[in-house]
RNA sequence: GUGCCCGUAGCUCAAUCGGAUAGAGCAACAGCCUUCUAAGCUGUAGGUUACUGGUUCGAUUCCAGUCGGGCAUACCA
């Protein structure tokens, strides 16, 4: 990568003036004016050094020795930048590169051999995915992508809870419901779940069981036949998002490893742990900023949600994941603080821990906001979106925005203008180089792109060629920079100036001249990468590069 | 009350550990299809980056305060 070089150039200039190595920031210009790349290297020193920035970036350039094939032209701006302005023949020569190296360009082996850990979506099979989930869901279908293109082995993980409180409620409401059918004016539980998925449970356990099961007194059937009902739904949305779990980890799982145990005899053991009002406490630091201590047991015995997931956290450590990612909304904000204290607390490191908060979406049917609740009617299944705008739409939609800002949804406006939605334009780029290349196959039978004898890199001039292959060669460093900070988000905003380069030079360059068959063919190799370049940024976000349009 | 996140164009959002003239899409207006896909391109208009102060060569970005919004502050998960 350029900017690797332009790094050790750099420092070696630094050497020879005296000057200790620095962690050389470099920046791409807004501004084509002033260069391809551009430091303010001299403008930190200057306080450091007590010189003028501007002297003390002569001096390094006076120092810089550079390949000139590489770089062009230097030049001083402004306070004291130093802007490179980088060779044609260079972006030339990373076209051929992405053309070598296909799917592979962009990847890197920076992770080679760690083992990275995602859990998301994890929702308790109480009811079918809705929109609330979406943000989430396809949030983590991009990072897993993202960091398997930086080398991580990804385990993708599926954590839920089939006991408790709230699978209880789904057996009373299943079962309710299915009284229901026999007699109309059975009641149903005041906070049961009154989607009309628990009525078509309850059908299908009529249809097989008739009235048998009508003076049951063992809610478990029915809340077993909602988990299955449920996680087959879960699982089919999932689907259609091409989003496939690992490992699917089983809350109950902690008690009879014994897991749970452990933790409440680690903690009692290190004095963490006190019996007050019959529940069992931990103590929380107010150094770590916890104003009061939490119970991790009530006085019925049961842990709090608190407690396995201290545990959960513990087997993943213990599981030797080099990385550990969960992904919450902003209303788990404050739990993993308490999580992570926890598991510090019993000794454990938590630094490869990494929680990703992402805001809250707001949804609105014009200009009526739409209820997400569970335990409401209206709740709108994610299932449906899909079905609706489409499973490219919904991905991209949800990963487009930076996590920590909150995202407006507008459901009426995706349905009405879908096919304005902006996922289309970095797709219809992708499916006009597909027909480009279509045309050159059936109609410019002698014009073969993948000719490399006949590639003539001189050819390549024009300012949009040279605008397009310039951003085209960012694209390893977006993806890097991309996964270091778990913002899919950021090869969107790329892969937009990729679509609009893309767009400009096909207005402006004829591709296919049956009177300029070397040119045709060099302008071919420039569709190639392009195309190569949006097909791999789609592969990360987690949409499909569509032939036609 | 307290903690976390946010406030940028009419709307939804970008802005590379603080960088040069704050950018896209949608909506609006004016142009461009007898040539590879007009789901496109070109142009116009739209901003005191909520407000006040501070830090410095430089602040949308960092700090303090004010105002406004979201989430959380359970022996619910």
């Amino acid at each position: 990568m350029i900017k690797t070089y332009l790094q050790s150039i750099l420092n070696n200039s630094l050497k020879k003036l005296g000057i200790a190595e620095q962690n050389i920031q470099l920046d791409t210009p807004k501004d084509e004016k002033h260069g391809d790349v551009t430091t303010n290297l001299a403008l930190p020193l200057a306080k450091e050094l007590k010189q003028k920035p501007r002297d003390i970036a002569q001096n390094i350039v006076d120092n810089l020795d550079y390949n000139h094939d590489i770089i062009s032209k230097i030049e001083l701006a402004g306070p004291g930048f130093i802007n490179f302005f980088i060779a044609d023949s260079y972006y030339v020569a990373e076209l051929l590169n992405i053309l070598t190296a296909a799917d592979k360009y962009g990847k890197s082996d920076e992770f080679i051999g760690k083992r990275a850990n995602l859990e998301w979506v994890s929702a308790n099979p109480t009811g079918p995915l809705h929109l609330g989930h979406g943000r989430q869901v396809c949030l983590g279908k991009a990072i897993a992508n993202l960091l398997e293109a930086v080398g991580y082995d990804v385990t993708r993980e599926y954590y839920y809870n089939d006991a408790g409180n709230q699978m209880e409620n789904l057996g009373k409401s299943v079962y309710a419901r299915y009284m229901q059918i026999i007699d109309p004016n059975y009641p149903f539980p005041e906070d049961g779940y009154v989607g009309d998925y628990i009525k078509q449970i309850a059908q299908l356990i009529y249809d097989e069981r008739k009235d048998s099961l009508k003076n049951s007194t063992d809610l478990a059937f029915f809340r077993k036949a909602g988990e299955n009902y449920n996680f087959k739904g879960i699982r089919q949305t999932l689907n259609k998002l091409g989003i496939h779990h690992d490992v699917f980890s089983n809350e109950s799982q902690l008690y009879t490893d014994g897991l749970i145990n452990q933790v409440i005899d680690e903690f009692i053991r290190k004095g963490m742990a006190y019996e007050k009002d019959g529940a069992l406490w931990l103590k929380m630091d107010e150094k770590a900023g916890f104003d009061k201590d939490k119970v991790i047991r009530k006085s019925t015995g049961e842990p709090t949600y608190r407690l396995p997931d201290m545990a959960y956290h513990v087997q993943k450590i213990q599981r030797g994941y080099d990385l550990i990612i969960d992904i919450f909304g902003s209303d788990h904000g404050d739990t993993y603080k308490e999580v992570l204290y926890g598991v510090q607390s019993l000794g454990y490191d938590t630094s490869k821990i990494k929680v990703i908060i992402h805001q809250m979406v707001t949804f609105k049917e014009g200009s009526e906001s739409v209820k997400m609740s569970k335990r409401s009617d209206k709740a709108y299944p994610l299932d449906g979106l899909i079905d609706e705008v489409g499973a490219d739409a919904v991905q991209f939609f949800f990963v487009m925005r930076a996590v920590n800002t909150h995202l407006d949804f507008d459901i009426e406006l995706a349905k009405e203008h879908s096919d304005k939605n902006p996922v289309y334009y970095l797709q219809y780029a992708h499916a006009r180089i597909c027909g480009i290349l279509r045309n050159a196959e059936e109609n410019f039978p002698g014009f073969d792109f993948k000719s490399e004898a006949e590639f003539n890199t001189d050819l390549i001039k024009s300012e949009e060629e040279l605008g397009l292959l310039k951003i085209l060669a960012k694209f390893p460093e977006e993806v890097t920079s991309s996964a270091a900070s778990y913002e899919p988000h950021k090869i969107i905003t790329y892969l937009n100036v990729v679509a609009e380069r893309f767009h400009k030079f096909y207005h402006n360059n004829r591709v296919l001249d049956a009177e300029n068959r070397e040119l045709s063919i060099a302008r071919l190799k420039i569709c190639l990468s392009a195309k190569q370049i949006l097909k791999n940024g789609f592969d990360i976000i987690g949409i499909s590069a569509p032939e036609r349009m």
